[in-house]
DNA sequence: ATCTAGGCATAGAAAATCTAGGCCTTGGAA
DNA sequence: TTCCAAGGCCTAGATTTTCTATGCCTAGAT
Protein backbone atom coordinates (compact mmCIF):
# COMPACT_ATOMS: atom_id res chain seq x y z
CA UNK A 1 0.00 0.00 0.00
CA UNK A 2 2.53 2.62 -1.11
CA UNK A 3 2.83 6.00 -2.31
CA UNK A 4 -0.62 6.54 -3.75
CA UNK A 5 -2.35 3.52 -3.29
CA UNK A 6 -5.80 2.64 -2.46
CA UNK A 7 -7.06 0.68 0.75
CA UNK A 8 -8.12 -2.53 -0.84
CA UNK A 9 -11.96 -3.24 -0.04
CA UNK A 10 -12.45 0.65 -0.08
CA UNK A 11 -12.89 1.78 -3.12
CA UNK A 12 -16.83 1.07 -3.71
CA UNK A 13 -17.59 2.60 -1.03
CA UNK A 14 -15.51 5.64 -1.79
CA UNK A 15 -17.35 5.97 -5.25
CA UNK A 16 -20.48 5.58 -4.15
CA UNK A 17 -19.63 8.27 -1.55
CA UNK A 18 -18.82 10.88 -4.16
CA UNK A 19 -21.71 9.97 -5.94
CA UNK A 20 -24.01 10.92 -3.07
CA UNK A 21 -23.87 14.19 -4.14
CA UNK A 22 -24.98 13.83 -7.60
CA UNK A 23 -24.51 12.22 -10.95
CA UNK A 24 -20.73 11.72 -12.27
CA UNK A 25 -18.61 10.48 -15.14
CA UNK A 26 -16.01 8.08 -14.51
CA UNK A 27 -13.16 10.39 -15.06
CA UNK A 28 -14.76 12.80 -12.61
CA UNK A 29 -15.09 10.37 -10.18
CA UNK A 30 -11.65 9.48 -10.23
CA UNK A 31 -10.55 13.52 -10.02
CA UNK A 32 -12.96 13.97 -7.67
CA UNK A 33 -11.41 10.98 -4.76
CA UNK A 34 -7.50 12.60 -5.65
CA UNK A 35 -8.89 15.71 -4.43
CA UNK A 36 -10.99 15.31 -1.83
CA UNK A 37 -8.20 13.25 -0.58
CA UNK A 38 -5.69 16.10 -1.13
CA UNK A 39 -3.83 14.22 -3.37
CA UNK A 40 -3.60 11.18 -0.92
CA UNK A 41 -5.49 8.73 -3.17
CA UNK A 42 -4.87 7.78 -6.41
CA UNK A 43 -7.54 5.72 -8.30
CA UNK A 44 -6.23 3.95 -11.54
CA UNK A 45 -8.55 3.56 -14.35
CA UNK A 46 -8.19 -0.30 -14.43
CA UNK A 47 -9.67 -0.87 -10.78
CA UNK A 48 -12.44 2.78 -11.61
CA UNK A 49 -13.88 1.24 -14.01
CA UNK A 50 -14.35 -2.37 -13.36
CA UNK A 51 -15.20 -1.29 -10.09
CA UNK A 52 -18.08 0.03 -11.80
CA UNK A 53 -19.37 -2.37 -13.83
CA UNK A 54 -19.08 -4.54 -10.89
CA UNK A 55 -21.80 -1.66 -9.24
CA UNK A 56 -24.03 -1.42 -12.51
CA UNK A 57 -24.26 -4.83 -12.00
CA UNK A 58 -25.13 -5.13 -8.08
CA UNK A 59 -27.67 -2.41 -9.04
CA UNK A 60 -26.33 0.33 -6.97
CA UNK A 61 -25.89 2.61 -9.73
CA UNK A 62 -26.77 3.25 -13.26
CA UNK A 63 -25.18 5.00 -15.68
CA UNK A 64 -26.25 7.05 -18.31
CA UNK A 65 -24.64 8.38 -21.27
CA UNK A 66 -24.40 12.33 -22.14
CA UNK A 67 -21.79 15.02 -22.83
CA UNK A 68 -19.46 16.23 -20.69
CA UNK A 69 -18.70 19.78 -19.94
CA UNK A 70 -15.54 19.65 -21.87
CA UNK A 71 -18.40 18.04 -24.77
CA UNK A 72 -16.74 14.64 -24.52
CA UNK A 73 -19.51 11.68 -24.61
CA UNK A 74 -19.51 10.56 -21.17
CA UNK A 75 -20.93 8.18 -19.16
CA UNK A 76 -23.17 9.81 -15.70
CA UNK A 77 -22.96 7.42 -12.76
CA UNK A 78 -25.96 7.82 -10.62
CA UNK A 79 -26.63 5.97 -7.17
CA UNK A 80 -29.98 3.91 -6.80
CA UNK A 81 -31.74 3.68 -3.53
CA UNK A 82 -30.02 0.31 -3.18
CA UNK A 83 -26.93 2.27 -3.90
CA UNK A 84 -27.54 4.51 -0.99
CA UNK A 85 -28.15 2.02 1.44
CA UNK A 86 -25.15 0.25 0.57
CA UNK A 87 -23.21 3.26 0.98
CA UNK A 88 -24.76 3.46 4.60
CA UNK A 89 -24.00 -0.37 5.04
CA UNK A 90 -20.33 0.26 3.76
CA UNK A 91 -19.62 3.33 5.90
CA UNK A 92 -20.71 1.31 8.89
CA UNK A 93 -18.66 -1.76 8.47
CA UNK A 94 -15.85 0.42 7.56
CA UNK A 95 -16.03 2.28 10.65
CA UNK A 96 -16.70 -0.84 12.85
CA UNK A 97 -13.57 -2.07 11.36
CA UNK A 98 -11.46 0.62 11.65
CA UNK A 99 -12.29 1.31 15.20
CA UNK A 100 -11.07 -2.27 15.43
CA UNK A 101 -7.97 -1.71 14.10
CA UNK A 102 -7.27 1.02 15.37
CA UNK A 103 -7.57 -0.11 19.11
CA UNK A 104 -4.93 -2.95 18.57
CA UNK A 105 -2.74 -0.43 17.00
CA UNK A 106 -2.87 1.74 20.04
CA UNK A 107 -3.29 -0.82 22.84
CA UNK A 108 -0.36 -4.14 21.39
CA UNK B 1 -16.40 -6.24 4.65
CA UNK B 2 -19.18 -7.99 6.66
CA UNK B 3 -19.76 -8.78 10.41
CA UNK B 4 -16.86 -10.04 11.93
CA UNK B 5 -14.25 -9.52 8.87
CA UNK B 6 -10.73 -8.03 7.96
CA UNK B 7 -9.95 -4.50 6.73
CA UNK B 8 -8.05 -6.77 3.02
CA UNK B 9 -3.99 -5.44 3.57
CA UNK B 10 -4.13 -5.26 7.32
CA UNK B 11 -3.79 -8.37 8.32
CA UNK B 12 0.17 -8.33 7.80
CA UNK B 13 0.45 -4.86 9.98
CA UNK B 14 -1.65 -6.31 12.99
CA UNK B 15 0.02 -9.33 13.02
CA UNK B 16 3.51 -7.38 13.41
CA UNK B 17 1.88 -4.77 15.17
CA UNK B 18 0.40 -7.39 18.33
CA UNK B 19 4.02 -9.26 18.06
CA UNK B 20 5.88 -5.92 18.78
CA UNK B 21 5.78 -6.60 22.87
CA UNK B 22 7.38 -10.07 22.36
CA UNK B 23 7.01 -13.76 21.00
CA UNK B 24 4.04 -15.40 20.43
CA UNK B 25 2.70 -18.52 18.65
CA UNK B 26 -0.21 -18.19 16.06
CA UNK B 27 -2.89 -19.07 17.72
CA UNK B 28 -2.28 -16.47 20.35
CA UNK B 29 -1.68 -14.12 17.41
CA UNK B 30 -5.35 -14.66 16.65
CA UNK B 31 -6.84 -14.44 20.20
CA UNK B 32 -4.70 -11.35 20.89
CA UNK B 33 -6.17 -9.56 17.63
CA UNK B 34 -9.60 -10.44 18.67
CA UNK B 35 -9.64 -9.88 22.25
CA UNK B 36 -7.54 -6.30 21.58
CA UNK B 37 -10.16 -4.94 19.00
CA UNK B 38 -12.87 -5.63 22.01
CA UNK B 39 -13.76 -8.96 19.41
CA UNK B 40 -14.46 -6.68 16.00
CA UNK B 41 -12.26 -8.56 14.44
CA UNK B 42 -11.79 -11.73 13.70
CA UNK B 43 -8.79 -13.18 12.34
CA UNK B 44 -9.43 -16.31 9.90
CA UNK B 45 -6.65 -19.44 10.32
CA UNK B 46 -7.16 -19.66 6.85
CA UNK B 47 -5.60 -16.42 6.46
CA UNK B 48 -3.45 -15.96 9.62
CA UNK B 49 -1.28 -19.14 8.50
CA UNK B 50 -0.75 -17.93 4.79
CA UNK B 51 0.46 -14.63 6.25
CA UNK B 52 2.78 -16.03 8.47
CA UNK B 53 4.45 -18.17 5.67
CA UNK B 54 4.77 -15.02 3.74
CA UNK B 55 6.22 -12.94 6.33
CA UNK B 56 8.80 -15.46 7.20
CA UNK B 57 9.86 -15.67 3.44
CA UNK B 58 10.04 -11.88 3.42
CA UNK B 59 12.50 -12.21 6.65
CA UNK B 60 9.95 -9.79 8.96
CA UNK B 61 9.41 -12.77 11.27
CA UNK B 62 11.24 -15.95 12.64
CA UNK B 63 9.51 -18.75 13.87
CA UNK B 64 10.79 -21.12 16.71
CA UNK B 65 9.17 -24.21 18.11
CA UNK B 66 8.13 -24.56 21.49
CA UNK B 67 5.48 -25.68 23.96
CA UNK B 68 2.62 -23.59 24.78
CA UNK B 69 1.58 -22.77 28.19
CA UNK B 70 -1.31 -25.35 27.57
CA UNK B 71 1.69 -28.04 27.19
CA UNK B 72 0.74 -27.90 23.10
CA UNK B 73 3.79 -27.91 20.45
CA UNK B 74 3.46 -24.40 18.95
CA UNK B 75 5.43 -22.05 16.59
CA UNK B 76 6.72 -18.50 18.53
CA UNK B 77 6.82 -15.93 16.45
CA UNK B 78 9.25 -13.22 16.65
CA UNK B 79 9.74 -9.57 14.50
CA UNK B 80 13.21 -9.33 13.19
CA UNK B 81 15.09 -5.88 12.53
CA UNK B 82 13.46 -6.10 9.34
CA UNK B 83 10.32 -6.74 10.49
CA UNK B 84 10.15 -3.45 12.90
CA UNK B 85 10.83 -1.45 10.21
CA UNK B 86 8.33 -3.21 7.72
CA UNK B 87 5.89 -2.29 10.93
CA UNK B 88 6.35 1.19 10.98
CA UNK B 89 6.28 1.73 7.01
CA UNK B 90 2.83 -0.11 6.99
CA UNK B 91 1.60 2.34 10.00
CA UNK B 92 2.84 5.49 8.29
CA UNK B 93 1.22 3.86 4.62
CA UNK B 94 -2.04 2.93 6.47
CA UNK B 95 -2.30 6.61 8.06
CA UNK B 96 -1.44 8.52 5.17
CA UNK B 97 -3.98 6.39 3.37
CA UNK B 98 -6.48 6.62 6.26
CA UNK B 99 -6.40 10.33 6.44
CA UNK B 100 -7.23 10.42 2.42
CA UNK B 101 -10.12 7.94 2.92
CA UNK B 102 -11.55 10.52 5.38
CA UNK B 103 -11.33 13.35 4.02
CA UNK B 104 -13.08 11.80 1.02
CA UNK B 105 -15.85 10.48 3.43
CA UNK B 106 -16.40 13.57 5.46
CA UNK B 107 -16.20 16.30 2.81
CA UNK B 108 -17.41 14.51 -0.32
C1' DA C 1 -1.75 18.66 -39.20
C1' DT C 2 -0.63 17.03 -35.04
C1' DC C 3 -0.57 16.58 -30.28
C1' DT C 4 -2.37 16.54 -25.65
C1' DA C 5 -5.81 15.83 -22.48
C1' DG C 6 -10.12 13.88 -21.73
C1' DG C 7 -12.62 9.74 -21.79
C1' DC C 8 -14.30 4.58 -21.81
C1' DA C 9 -13.03 0.03 -21.54
C1' DT C 10 -10.82 -4.88 -21.31
C1' DA C 11 -7.39 -8.63 -20.68
C1' DG C 12 -4.35 -10.86 -17.83
C1' DA C 13 -1.44 -11.18 -13.89
C1' DA C 14 -0.80 -10.76 -9.05
C1' DA C 15 -2.12 -10.60 -4.29
C1' DA C 16 -4.93 -11.46 -0.32
C1' DT C 17 -8.53 -13.59 1.82
C1' DC C 18 -12.00 -17.12 2.85
C1' DT C 19 -14.03 -21.80 2.94
C1' DA C 20 -13.31 -26.12 3.90
C1' DG C 21 -10.90 -29.40 4.88
C1' DG C 22 -6.96 -32.49 7.29
C1' DC C 23 -4.20 -33.89 11.06
C1' DC C 24 -2.37 -34.19 15.79
C1' DT C 25 -2.45 -33.66 21.10
C1' DT C 26 -4.03 -32.66 25.85
C1' DG C 27 -6.95 -32.95 29.62
C1' DG C 28 -11.20 -33.56 31.59
C1' DA C 29 -15.92 -35.64 31.66
C1' DA C 30 -18.80 -39.62 31.21
C1' DT D 1 -11.34 -46.19 29.69
C1' DT D 2 -12.97 -44.01 26.24
C1' DC D 3 -14.28 -40.09 24.02
C1' DC D 4 -14.71 -35.49 22.98
C1' DA D 5 -13.82 -30.48 23.07
C1' DA D 6 -10.45 -27.25 22.71
C1' DG D 7 -5.97 -26.02 21.45
C1' DG D 8 -2.87 -26.08 17.75
C1' DC D 9 -0.58 -26.14 12.81
C1' DC D 10 -1.33 -26.18 8.05
C1' DT D 11 -2.79 -26.48 2.82
C1' DA D 12 -5.71 -26.45 -1.45
C1' DG D 13 -8.70 -24.08 -4.29
C1' DA D 14 -11.96 -20.62 -5.27
C1' DT D 15 -13.05 -15.89 -5.12
C1' DT D 16 -12.36 -11.14 -5.15
C1' DT D 17 -9.96 -7.04 -5.91
C1' DT D 18 -6.58 -4.39 -7.81
C1' DC D 19 -2.86 -3.13 -10.97
C1' DT D 20 -0.32 -2.95 -15.45
C1' DA D 21 -0.68 -2.53 -19.97
C1' DT D 22 -3.18 -1.76 -23.75
C1' DG D 23 -6.54 -0.15 -27.26
C1' DC D 24 -9.50 3.07 -29.14
C1' DC D 25 -11.87 7.45 -29.86
C1' DT D 26 -12.56 12.83 -29.81
C1' DA D 27 -12.10 17.95 -28.98
C1' DG D 28 -9.50 21.72 -29.04
C1' DA D 29 -5.27 24.16 -29.10
C1' DT D 30 -0.68 24.97 -31.50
Amino acid sequence: MAKNEMLPGTLGMLILRVLQPGALHGYAIAQRIHQLSNELLQVEEGSLYPALQRMLLKGWVLGDWGVSETNRKVRFYRLTTAGRRQLQSEMNDFDRVLTGIQAVLEKA
